[in-house]
DNA sequence: TGAAACATTGAACCATGGTTCAATCTTGTT
DNA sequence: AACAAGATTGAACCATGGTTCAATGTTTCA
């Protein structure tokens, strides 16, 4: 363990899955840097980056912005533990998800319904979805000339 | 009733909520077109285009890209009733929804995970949380055989 | 009549998360 | 030595869904 495997961006990348480009725009943004580099410039990597860089997509899986990111890094970076943040942005992104989960149930019961209305329609020859999507108006539409 | 009432963007902007920027946006996306012209070649709109705008609104609420919603309103206009078209995007948008809410949900049970290592934490002077986010790597990656 | 409020246009800009490019250099293999 | 594969850089580009700007024209109200 004295001497850590170093390796250059292509495998680093290879082994968490992402373009090289990808890496490369995580360094301009600030994420992640390479902890050093060849005789020939090449940017060398160890381990270490390529926790830092799955600790990355893991947490733009959970949704977190790459500057959300960058502050959880800056966190685990530093001496403190500060947990107070990162606890406060996983609250902040716990709420954003609830939200989202309702919003996606509700879309989804919609979709469903219009769904629904269109096979039935269907069968009918008429196709009520499109009138139904935006359904939010009320139900006073007696009018007759519409677009000839 | 014979003169349906017709508006200025400003009006029709406020009545669907939007700044107008974005109805004239949506005009060069081709989503909405306004009736007509004043002399001094204001545009103008009428209840039809209200409903169009709601339309896009809702339409958009529920996850549908502009690009979806012009092929959505596309068929609207048309005169054949394309139920099967609209179904198509219906049910592609639906496998989408509960995709999503199947990641959320996951994300919501991770962030919960998370936070309570982090509360746990906190009261021991340690921060595991950082340490958590990334811990998709196994435990013993000892051998760097290439699987992929 | 005049000021205020509203509308017009095209073009440029914004944020997000990247990708692509061209020209050049380094490395690994034979 | 020579060739291919891989890396370097900054800059430009992409898609999405808009917003902002500046200069100018129109309406409305008092």
């Amino acid at each position: 363990m004295t001497l850590a495997k170093r390796f250059t961006i292509g495998p680093l990348a290879k082994q968490a899955g992402v373009p090289t480009s990808t890496v490369r725009y995580y360094e301009r943004r600030g994420l992640l840097r390479p902890d050093g580099r060849s005789e020939g410039n090449y940017r060398l990597y160890g381990e270490e980056a390529l926790d830092r860089l799955r600790f990355v997509r893991s947490a733009q899986a959970a949704g977190f912005t790459l500057s959300n990111i960058s502050a959880l890094l800056r966190f685990r970076d530093g001496d403190a533990a500060p947990c107070r943040e990162v606890q406060d942005l996983i609250t902040v992104r716990l709420a954003q998800v609830v939200e989202q989960i309702d919003h996606l149930e509700l879309v989804e019961r919609m979709l469903g319904k219009w769904r629904t209305v269109c096979r039935e329609a269907e069968r009918s020859g008429r196709c009520g979805v499109l009138e139904g999507l935006a359904a939010k108006k009320k139900k006073s539409p007696r009018k007759s000339g519409k677009h000839p």
